[in-house]
DNA sequence: AATCCCATCAACCGCATTGGT
DNA sequence: TACCAATGCGGTTGATGGGAT
C-alpha cells in the first residue's frame, strides 16, 4: 500500500504559478507569516497544494531572494562546500544567503558540473577524472588530485586555485564569467514603497527568512559565507509583472 | 522565416525526517 | 514506543526561450 498523496489532486491546480496566484499567497504570508502549508491554499484562496504554495514560497517569493546567475564566491562557496557535505543542497544553500537550494542544485547540474568536467575533475567525488578512472580500473589512486587539475585549468577557460590544505575544491569563474555575473545583480535601486514598507514593517519574528544565518551549523566547520540578508529586494523589481503596480498591504 | 536542438530553471514527485500525541 | 500527519529534501521532468542551421 503507497503512501497518501500530499493532497486530493481533484481540484488542485499544478504547473506554473499565476500572477494573481502570487499575490495571493504573498499577501496571505506577508499578512500572517508562515503557518502550516496545508491550510496556507485554503485560507489564502488558492487552489493549490500546500507543497506547492512552500515551493513557490521558498524558492521564488521570499523577500530575501538573490536573483541572477550565483557569482564567482557564491560559485567557489558552493564547490567547497558539495566537496564536504555531498548532494545536500539545503545544507549548502543555508551557507548561500538568498540562494535557495533548488537554485543552487540546478546551477550545480547546469554550470559546475561541466565546468568541472571541462577541467578534468569529478564533480561527485572532486578527484581528478584521470585518478578516478585509475581507481576504478585498478582500485587504487595513482594520480595527486593537485597536479592533474592544474593541467587541466591550463587548457580551460576557468582559473583553478588550490586549496591552501591541499584540497581539490577552489575554483573560480574566469572574469568573463564574473563580468556577467555582476552585471546580472543588480543590487542598486530606488526603494519603492512596497519595499520600504517590507523593510519597516513588523514582520511575523517567526519568520526564519529574517534570521537565519546557519552559521552554527557543525557540518560546515569553519566554510563561513556571506552575511545573511543583507536587505536584497531585487525580487520586488518584478513585481510590477505580477500587476501588483496598485497592490494595496494591510 | 521556419525548424531543430539545447540549456535553463520552475515545478512536481516520492521518500526521508521531524514533531506531536 | 509506535503511529501518524506535516514538512523538508533531493532527484527528475517538462515548458520555455534562445541560438544554430
Amino acid at each position: 500500500m503507497g503512501r497518501q498523496p500530499c493532497c486530493d489532486k481533484k481540484g488542485v491546480k499544478q504547473g506554473p504559478w499565476t500572477a494573481e496566484e502570487d499575490k495571493k499567497l504573498i499577501s496571505f504570508i506577508l499578512t500572517h507569516g508562515r503557518c502550516c502549508w496545508r491550510a496556507v491554499p485554503k485560507l489564502a484562496g488558492l487552489l493549490r497544494c500546500g507543497k506547492s504554495c512552500r515551493l513557490r514560497w521558498t524558492n521564488y517569493l521570499r523577500p530575501d531572494l538573490k536573483r541572477g546567475l550565483l557569482t564567482a564566491d557564491e560559485e567557489q562557496l558552493v564547490v567547497d562546500l558539495h566537496a564536504k557535505l555531498g548532494n545536500r543542497w539545503s545544507k549548502i544553500a543555508a551557507k548561500l544567503p538568498g540562494r535557495t537550494d533548488n537554485e543552487i542544485k540546478n546551477h550545480w547540474n547546469t554550470h559546475i558540473k561541466k565546468k568541472l568536467i571541462k577541467m578534468g575533475i569529478d564533480p561527485a567525488t572532486h578527484q581528478s577524472l584521470a585518478s578516478t578512472k585509475a581507481v576504478s580500473q585498478t582500485g587504487t589512486s595513482t594520480q595527486s588530485c593537485q597536479s592533474t587539475t592544474t593541467e587541466s585549468a591550463k587548457s580551460s577557460d576557468m582559473t583553478h586555485l588550490l586549496d591552501p590544505k591541499g584540497g581539490c575544491s577552489r575554483y573560480v569563474s574566469a572574469p568573463s564569467d564574473s563580468l556577467e555575473q555582476s552585471s546580472r545583480n543588480t543590487s542598486s535601486h530606488v526603494l519603492d514603497p512596497l519595499v520600504n514598507w517590507l523593510l519597516e514593517a513588523e514582520l511575523p519574528a517567526d519568520e526564519p527568512w529574517l534570521n537565519s544565518t546557519g552559521s552554527n551549523d557543525p557540518d560546515f566547520n569553519g566554510i563561513v559565507g556571506p552575511s545573511p540578508w543583507d536587505g536584497t529586494t531585487d525580487w520586488l523589481l518584478d513585481y510590477q509583472d505580477f500587476n501588483m503596480g496598485n497592490y494595496e498591504l494591510e
